[in-house]
DNA sequence: CCACCACATTAAGGAATTGTTAAGAAACCG
DNA sequence: CGGTTTCTTAACAATTCCTTAATGTGGTGG
């Protein structure tokens, strides 16, 4: 496994045991690794490290991630610097959030290394930034707009809540594919609430609702996908 | 609600009540268990179990959770049985040496039942995922795709019930193997449920009235069989 | 040529799943 | 704090799907 690597990493969270971890499973799979317990050290750190790729914990004391990201990003000399946070709660911050501020990826804690690993070689591999996930998505006359958390039906606007448009946002990114309910569960509630299945009908009953019965179908006895016609 | 489970849970603490909680829990859902309070213990009871989850105290008597791990990780019969830790927030410092013994996640103390119970079902969606087989079938003028559920007959896409395309998809993933209805009740719907055989005749007539008589060949005496063309 | 057998087809009742609504809880926002 | 929006849940309605049994069809051997 000793994969020759020049690779450099900045990993930046506030919990010097997951420090250690990711320092731990990165060196050994040949990344150049430093560290950096808050955004501010983080961004001192980047600049004379420029690394390939960080790192970085959304929630953190003294500068958030997403503060931090903003800031990474107005670096000219990290310009093409992958951005990858990692994130403990669905809740508080969403993975279209993440993206809106240019991260390259999300990773939900707790980390599993081995998955971890493979995220970031798959990182690695899209080495030019082309295939960014853009910021809206578009197919027929639906355009969603991750920004504004909005959606365009037939140049009409419609305004979701977070659930809903997320909910809309998920199934949209893999077109036809079948998520069942607990599959949407785990991808957007998180897997550290717990709520009845059923509730996911409603969402859907209100996406509907909002954007028309054209773009969901339901799939019985498997759960809703995503029809871009 | 009452979901036939056949999955088997092995709980390991030294603690009676979490014992008594996490089994209460797990049996509710209609998980198998069974539970051992060390680890010397937990090795013994794994070997005639094979359970396919282990939830693993990390901090107990006699031989700890990450030992206990490694010995588990070295038994044949259980290398596809998942491991995931239980672990208070002052041990975090052992995530290191878990992940490396071969751990696929890790929970934190306090537990949450319902938190937990849904992180235990994404870990087993995780595996049923990984263990399917290709997930779209061609051949000819006809397309089985099971990430959509569709399909697609020269071009043109049907939508089957979930049996009627089980059915389908079972049948054509062996073309020109012929399958007794006993064989495809027992393949499709379970042993654990009783249909008449004739019920698979009515299946089969569906499938045929919507993708065409083309693929399917009845087998008189024997049974059916997906003519591959 | 007819009786029999296996499969095909149809229709109907029941089972299972999803759609819809409403009400209370929770989060949000001045 | 109020007032408002959003989220979750549970109940009931609507729908689809599954199973069964009854009847139809074609082939085959006596």
């Amino acid at each position: 496994m000793g994969k020759i690597q020049t690779q450099k990493v900045l990993v930046v969270d506030d919990e010097e045991p997951i420090l250690e971890l990711l320092r731990y499973n990165l060196e050994k799979d040949g990344y150049q690794v430093e560290t950096a317990v808050n955004g501010v050290k983080a961004i001192e750190i980047a600049k004379r490290f420029l690394p390939d790729l960080v790192l970085l914990d959304i929630m953190m004391p003294v500068m958030d991630g997403v503060e931090t990201c903003r800031r990474i990003r107005e670096i000219p000399e990290l310009q093409k610097t992958f951005v990858v946070f990692l994130t403990a709660r669905s809740e508080e911050y969403s993975e279209v959030a993440a993206f809106d501020v240019g991260a390259d990826d999300y990773i939900m804690k707790p980390i599993k290394p081995r998955a971890l690993m493979s995220r970031i070689q798959a990182i690695f591999r899209r080495d030019s930034k082309t295939d960014l996930p853009s910021k809206t998505i578009e197919t027929g006359d639906l355009k969603i707009d991750r920004t504004s958390y909005t959606v365009t039906v037939k140049g009409r606007e419609v305004a979701l809540p977070k659930k809903e448009f997320e909910l809309l946002y998920f199934l949209a990114r893999n077109p036809n594919k079948v998520y069942s309910r607990e599959d949407l569960l785990a991808n957007i509630w998180g897997t550290d609430v717990y709520v009845v299945p059923r509730t996911v009908d409603v969402h859907i009953r209100k996406v509907r609702e909002k954007v028309g019965d054209d773009y969901i179908t339901t799939v019985k006895g498997v759960g809703y996908k995503f029809s871009g016609n």
